[in-house]
RNA sequence: GGCGGGUUGCCCGAGCGGCCAAUGGGAGCGGACUGUAAAUCCGUCGCGAAAGCUACAGAGGUUCGAAUCCUCUACCCGCCA
């Protein structure tokens, strides 16, 4: 499987450095570099939504369809309900059931446009409560545990770490779980392919072995890099949050200022990690980024296509041109009534009525500070700016002549923080 | 089961009975410089306009006055059995 230069699926990702792990090097080209196999990927519902540290794993199960190859997306309707100890340095409280059969469903929507359902290597989504649910427990200890050694068990990082600080029965079984889940899409779907972030490599080769105890097999596996900010901070945080897939935690308009926002060191391997891009476009914006950093063309092109991918291209359209009308250097007045609309619900609107308030109160009602005095101390710090002019007095009030199109505000906290307010 | 130590603000971590809303570091936030970057420097960081209020695991108590002393409860960590 090769493109027109004659560059296989795997020399991409090699390329893009999206292997970090594989069980055999050999076995993985031949897999997917060969005909079409299915392969499978998992997602926890831990959340009532994906994350973007959840899309390296979609973005990947999306080439590798695009490349001929099927894809089953695994939603943890059962493993959701234990808790993965991998990475974790303490027991997790549990989430109750129906809460967890909730976020099931919210993640399975999610999922479901990144994939195709059509063709030859239709994708399915897949849920391990359904073969799980049923296990019995002397079948699960019959089956399973019985393939399991307790003293390779204990002798897993993940397991060992956790000694100290202590771990439930229930999580020290996560990995058997898992393990089964592979086996189960092996024997009812032809499963050959498991992949994973790096911090599950040990579940996922727990599962290699078991499938091959099994006498069933020989399976695959291989798992991508963690993502590394070059700043040393954690990838996917964004003013203190997460940043989701869903809209309504985070706003197309956030989604897309996050990828913006990126290093210019990070911008380059996010194109790699994220983008659809070929080689050859993104060593022209790699190119781009070295000779005119401040253009910021990579951060553009990326943030775009990531955006449309998530959402859709009309609300990344909106995204970038909400952006470009806050952050332009033309004046907001010179902007119509409808872009400026545009721009601030993308940003965050708040309705007033009547009388407008001081700009204190107005700040906090706009979501910008948590507190009155949060409020005064930012304008004593020079940080709060109304219409892009600065707030130097916080007992200030709204003349009706700062509305702009007789009804907008736009507040800014800082550099970038922007919130729109609507007199109705 | 016995003995000892611990529990402080988002995190780590100081804290003499009054001068403690609580040292210091990190994170966060703002400013300057820039490119809505990085690095750096500066400022800020419970609520309240203020008076004041609420805070140092929880509940009581001693005291004019407690994060600091006493008692009980919960949880954690050592040592012994």
């Amino acid at each position: 499987m090769q493109d027109n230069r004659g560059v296989t699926l795997v020399d991409d990702m090699q390329w893009r450095g999206l292997i970090q792990d594989s069980t055999d090097p050999d076995e993985l080209r031949k897999h997917l570099d060969g005909g079409s196999i299915t392969f499978y990927v998992g997602f926890d519902p831990t959340a009532p939504s994906l994350h973007v540290g959840n899309l390296m794993q979609v973005v990947t199960a999306r080439r590798l369809q695009r490349a001929g190859h099927r894809p089953l997306l695994l939603v943890g309707g059962a493993t959701g309900q234990i808790g993965d100890p991998s990475g974790k340095a303490s027991e997790r409280v549990l989430t109750s059931s129906d809460v967890t059969a909730g976020w099931v469903e919210r993640v399975r929507a999610q999922l479901a446009p990144f994939v195709a359902y059509e063709g030859d290597n239709a994708a399915a989504i897949v849920n391990n409560l359904d073969w799980t649910g049923p296990l019995s427990v002397i079948d699960f200890l019959r089956d399973v545990g019985k393939h399991f050694p307790i003293n390779k068990m204990l002798a897993r990082d993940v397991v060992r770490n956790r000694l100290e600080s202590g771990i439930s029965y229930t999580e020290f079984s996560y990995q058997l779980l898992q393990a089964n889940d592979f086996y189960e899409l092996h024997a009812r779907h032809g499963c050959l392919l498991q992949f994973g972030g790096s911090d599950q490599w040990g579940n996922i080769t727990a599962g290699v072995d078991f499938v091959r105890r099994r006498g069933a097999g020989p399976v695959q596996a291989f798992t991508t890099p963690l993502v590394l900010k070059a700043d040393g901070t954690k990838f996917g945080k964004s003013e203190g949050g997460a940043v989701w897939l869903d809209p309504a935690m985070t706003s197309p308009y956030a989604f897309y200022q996050f990828w913006v926002n990126a290093d210019d060191r990070d911008v380059s391997q996010y194109l790699r990690y994220f983008s659809f891009k070929s080689r050859e476009e993104i060593e022209e914006l790699e190119k781009a980024t070295a000779e005119r950093p401040q253009a910021r063309l990579a951060q553009r092109e990326l943030a775009f296509e990531i955006t449309a991918l998530v959402h859709g291209e009309e609300e990344a359209r909106q995204a970038v041109a909400a952006s470009q009308a806050l952050f332009g250097r033309g004046s907001l007045a010179e902007l119509s009534p409808d872009t400026l609309r545009a721009a601030l619900s993308e940003a965050g609107l708040t309705e007033v009525s009547g009388e407008l308030p001081g700009v204190t109160a107005l700040l906090q009602q706009a979501g910008l500070v948590k507190s009155g005095g949060e409020a005064r101390r930012t304008i004593a710090e020079g940080g709060a700016y109304l219409n892009n002019e600065r707030i130097t007095d916080a007992e200030a009030t709204v003349p009706e002549s700062a509305l702009l199109h007789g009804r907008f505000l736009v507040l800014r906290k800082g550099k970038r923080t922007f919130a729109g307010v609507e007199r109705v």
